[in-house]
DNA sequence: TTCATGACGGGGA
DNA sequence: ATCCCCGCCATGA
């Protein structure tokens, strides 16, 4: 942010933000959370920032899937953890119009 | 600065 | 309905 309002923060942290507040028991595609962040085409800069940054900021990684509600990582434990906290998997797909998240205006508003 | 990487997405074949 | 291809973004070598 050199020359934008203030309150702007970079694509990055809009990103590191939104994911953080996930809620549990919830979804998000990695295309949902880019759009949310300012750019519909930056789905590929949260994959990026999820396997970079997931330790460091604590992320909830596991509630990501691809656009079709299928868990990209292949990964058991992720599967595992989304079950935890309520959310069904069958055959590591996640039925989207059930468990999709829905940011709340709140958030929203801190983003425009 | 160019080039490759990565857990993506969607439009066309 | 499935598969392929190519655009998108930020970073590290």
């Amino acid at each position: 942010m050199t020359s934008e309002h203030s309150e702007e923060h970079s694509f990055s942290s809009r990103i590191i933000h939104l994911l953080s507040s996930i809620p549990e028991g919830r979804v998000a595609s990695y295309g949902q959370i880019a759009a949310l962040a300012g750019n519909p085409r930056g789905s590929r800069a949260v994959v990026w920032l999820l396997r970079s940054s997931s330790r460091k900021y604590n992320l909830p990684w596991h509630r990501v899937v691809n656009s079709k509600g299928v868990i990209s990582t292949g990964s058991e434990t992720q599967k595992k953890l989304l079950e935890s906290e309520g959310v069904e998997v069958i055959d590591f797909t996640v039925n989207m119009n059930r468990f999709r998240w829905k940011a709340d205006h709140h958030l929203l508003d801190e983003q425009a």
